[in-house]
DNA sequence: TACTCGATCGGA
DNA sequence: CCGATCGAGTAA
């Protein structure tokens, strides 16, 4: 069975902790076509707070970290590089500014891939995670073991100086743990 | 208004 | 390793 992730859960997890969770959890895009495209999220990243100095939010509230700012559940999605749009989804309480980047679903790895994958743009800047906007999350009971998670450093950021940079806020699915391997031979 | 630099990616 | 490509943030 599926359902549709509530803003709750967004809101009151832990940034960092959300980050894992996310992971087997369905990223679901309605196309205009009306055609749905759901995703396993296999790798993700936390960007929690102004003390953070890899989060956009570190300089503070500005025209385009305002939506992060907001309360958990809608989408922070920028432009990159010129180039790549970027997919985050704002979560934590109203006033502390943390987001999830989604680095990485089945299918699709590499942010700026992904969202090209999913015909994802800036036009679903500050969107609700809800089906009704198109772009929306579903736990469909997939169950993640742990020893199939990994934890690293959070990639591209070390502008933001040793201690940030250094966290090991990004969460991936190794996909071989996901999926155990097949027995081996029979026993005799 | 000038200037810098990215939460990346694909191709030498 | 390098260039693409453009808007946000900062300084002036």
């Amino acid at each position: 069975m599926e359902s549709v992730v509530e803003a709750e859960v967004l809101r009151t997890k832990k940034t960092v902790a959300l980050a894992r969770w996310l992971l087997g959890k369905h990223l679901v895009r309605r196309a205009a076509d009306g055609r749905t495209d759901a995703r396993l999220i296999l790798e993700t990243e936390a960007y929690d707070g102004e003390r953070d100095l890899a989060c956009h939010a570190r300089a503070g509230r500005t025209a385009r970290t305002e939506v992060m700012y907001a309360a958990g559940g809608v989408w922070y999605v920028y432009l990159c590089y010129g180039i790549h749009e970027m997919l985050n989804l704002v979560v934590g309480p109203a006033g502390w500014p943390a987001a999830i980047l989604i680095r990485g679903v089945e299918g699709a790895s590499g942010p700026g891939r992904l969202t090209r994958s999913l015909g994802i743009d800036r036009s679903l800047n500050r969107a609700p995670a809800v089906p009704g906007s198109g772009l929306w999350l579903e736990d469909r009971g997939i169950r993640v073991p742990p020893r199939a998670i990994s934890r690293t450093p959070r990639i591209g950021v070390d502008y933001a100086g040793p201690v940030w940079a250094a966290k090991p806020w990004r969460f991936t699915i190794d996909p071989r743990a996901l999926r155990p391997p097949p027995p081996g031979p029979a026993r005799a």
